[in-house]
DNA sequence: TTTTCTCTTCAGACAAACTTAAGAATTTAA
DNA sequence: TTAAATTCTTAAGTTTGTCTGAAGAGAAAA
């Protein structure tokens, strides 16, 4: 169960991700808006806690891309308003719960586990596959017929984001992105690169990468049939 | 590792009983409200399984007097899903977790182990193994072929923190918090250095530390095959 | 064919991780 | 409380592995 933390105080982001890190969640945690969004998209989490309220980049911005990216996420949304307006804003916009400030620690573990439970998601497995390849998310390896690959870290993001987004075309800027973050990038030429080394290390196994270059827009996995 | 199941179905019982006892648990039964509290409250138990609907003596009182004596017994509620909502959220927050009827017996043993693991119950009697190495989590010893090799209490952290997640990769960050607590921190090389030491522990004793670095990601077990 | 984009290779720049050593800090003993 | 011992942390040097820009080859569009 992978959860993901969108939250601008430091103080409950630290106490939220150590308490739920306890329970046996893997969790990780974003203070901005920008950052937060970004790992969101990277798509493999099973639940987003977000704060409604950030700086810059407003909750309901982050929840209304996420939902047209991801459908299967489950969404919890933490606020400091009380309002029912916006509480029914927030369900609207695809939110699965609603928690208001101040709340304690044991009303969030409930929230959460009634979110697994409707979704049957607590126990998928922290692997993504395609074909004969598979990404191993927790030891970080990725394995064509069961035989290991070693992959630096920037080339298993790459594959990571390509491979999630199976049936989109990502752009080397989203890759880019999911690489170095919203305030630091890297060149197309580099991405090229990594690929490259990828491509090469599976041949040397006698496969062949299931990822295609749609000119002019991005990469994409080419699914056998 | 000590279970008491409490469930009225004969059916259910009785399946659940032999199951976890061929999975190596040491596991009781009662049929009844009072009874189970009974056995509860006399023997000591590492977990409750504890079913909602019993006749006479419901399972919400049980877990009540329960709470009162005994704080470290790990309840997990089994619950028809016909129950209220409203009165599963309550009771949750006494249980350490909650598993909706019907499910299935790997559904169970997931939610088993991940009782175990939480808190100190590992700990209790447990030694983790790997390869030709323990850690005694007791005495705070780790042994080599039987042979014991003296680490610091932070030396002892870092091996166990990496030990407990064979599969996964421990990143440094992960590694300082386990050390440090919530809100210290201890430098990335303050932990090479403590693994540094470790490794030469192990050397002196002719042996080889199966942890290896995966540059840019963390730390991770290598196990022999 | 020409143009444009992508792939690959390679080497230098760069960064992460290891080790050693020495000074702080903490714990234990007196 | 001070003194001694142990443990922790910082720092610096070394090793190792990764990243990236450049440049030419290759492939797809125009």
């Amino acid at each position: 169960m992978r959860i993901l933390l969108i939250e601008d105080s430091d103080a409950l982001r630290k106490s939220l991700t150590v308490g739920l890190h306890k329970l046996g969640y893997a969790i990780d945690s974003a203070a901005t808006g920008t950052e937060g969004l970004n790992m969101a998209l990277m798509g493999e989490y099973d639940i987003l806690i977000l704060d409604l309220m950030l700086p810059l980049l407003d909750g309901m911005e982050i929840l209304k891309v996420i939902r047209k990216q991801n459908s299967e996420m489950r969404v919890l949304i933490l606020s400091a308003k009380s309002e029912p307006e916006d509480k029914v804003s927030g369900i609207l916009a695809g939110a699965d719960d609603y928690l208001a400030k101040p709340f304690s620690f044991d009303e969030l573990t409930v929230r959460l586990i009634n979110l697994m439970r409707r979704g049957k998601l607590l126990y998928r497995n922290d692997e993504i596959v395609v074909n004969d390849f598979s990404l191993d998310l927790n030891s970080k390896v990725m394995r064509y017929k069961g035989m290991e690959l070693e992959l630096t870290p920037n080339e298993f993001k790459i594959i990571e984001c390509i491979f999630i987004n199976k049936a989109r075309v990502i752009t080397p800027e989203r890759l880019s992105e999911s690489i170095a973050g919203n305030y630091d990038s890297i060149s197309k030429n580099a991405i090229e690169v990594h690929l490259s080394c990828v491509r090469r290390k599976v041949r040397e196994l006698g496969g062949e990468l299931p990822v295609k270059n749609k000119r002019g827009f991005g990469y994409i996995v080419t699914e056998d049939s």
